[in-house]
DNA sequence: TTGTTAACCGACCAACGGTCGCTACCAGTT
DNA sequence: AACTGGTAGCGACCGTTGGTCGGTTAACAA
């Protein structure tokens, strides 16, 4: 890059690209702490205090990662919940892809997702925007199910938390009872229709 | 602590519950990355190379807090699922009673819970024996509900693993939609009933 | 009194995240 | 052609870290 032109704004969105991505091979590799700002720098191949000037410290590429990720994940349901077939349907498709995202991208949105929690409030907050703004998607399918009478009249904003949540065990458990597919399926089996039997 | 005269299993015992409860208190309040092992030593009132005859490393303190929350809560599990009560009253109280502990511990556990995932192989394999041995208990209470009647022929391990992920957003969601306590009724009653109409 | 042993601990080490101030390049002006 | 102002780029430097090394102190047995 020639020094003394400015970069234009698509330029430097590119070069953010490319460094959170070299980060994100390492911290695949080696986890977010073990991963050092030279060795990302180096990976990216600029200076470490190059990499300061287009992220203003190390949390601020776990940010741009998690931010990328609920992007891609927030798109991809939309266009689901945009498409055919009853709520169920539709709500068992969105988990479905949100299982083959969390399994493409295992180790590393574990290791990303652990650290957004030692961001700093103000970094929260820019990410729980848009991890609200995926919720939200599942809420309103879901409060579209209970209005065409597919679910019961349940807290809407509990389910989805409850779906999400049983999300972890499904790609990260240690004691698998199935493929993550078979695992998927039986969380949405048991959530859906209960654990009861209909006389207790 | 006289020096020349070994320490006895009780005292070395002692020494390292003092220092990881001092370590408990600030990780409480800073977090564990942001707490330093300088600091933990002062807070114990020991030198910092002392805290490293009694751990062997920082992580370590992690791993020996964990076990003591897990052998804590497995305790009273027990506790409650020897008592009198119909399976899903066991189970309802045996969730009751994780959830008052993760509150009252709220937010060192979340804060340990992540860093346990970047302890080495061994250590988590340490950790995993006293998470298995809490969930076996639970499972165990899960099949004599389904050899009952009062389950339907579920897979008890995955409705273990959903129970205990559903934990999550209720303790720690940035979106409560009650207290703690009814949003656990209510994850707990959309597991057990499920949340499709019969009809659907 | 001396020698041995173990608890204790701060100086030291290498590495870290982040900053400072320097270099090189470019465009515009004189 | 020379000068000036502005920007991209970056390694030396800073203070702090986790962990180690080797010395000090105290208790005990001979």
């Amino acid at each position: 890059m020639p020094k003394g032109i400015p970069l234009t704004n698509e330029d430097r969105e590119l070069r953010r690209s490319e460094i959170a991505h070299a980060a994100a091979d390492l911290i695949f590799e080696k986890g977010f702490t073990e991963t050092s700002v030279n060795q990302i720098a180096k990976a990216a191949g600029i200076g470490k205090s190059t990499l300061y000037d287009f992220f203003s410290n190390k949390d601020e590429i776990i940010l741009y990662l998690m931010e990328k990720f609920l992007i891609e994940v927030t798109s991809r349901a939309k266009a689901i919940i945009a498409g055919e077939g009853s709520v169920i349907e539709r709500l068992r498709r969105v988990m479905q892809m949100h299982l083959e995202f969390l399994l493409r991208n295992k180790a590393f949105i574990l290791k990303l997702t652990l650290e957004t929690q030692r961001l700093s409030i103000e970094n929260q907050k820019i990410y729980q925007v848009k991890r609200y703004a995926y919720q939200d998607l599942l809420i309103e399918l879901i409060e579209q199910g209970i209005a065409d009478g597919s679910f019961r009249q349940i807290d809407s904003g509990m389910l989805m938390k409850t779906l999400l949540a049983a999300m972890s065990p499904v790609v990260y458990t240690s004691r698998p009872v199935g493929t993550p597919q078979e695992m998927l399926d039986k969380t949405l089996n048991l959530i859906l229709e209960g654990a009861k039997t209909s006389d207790s």
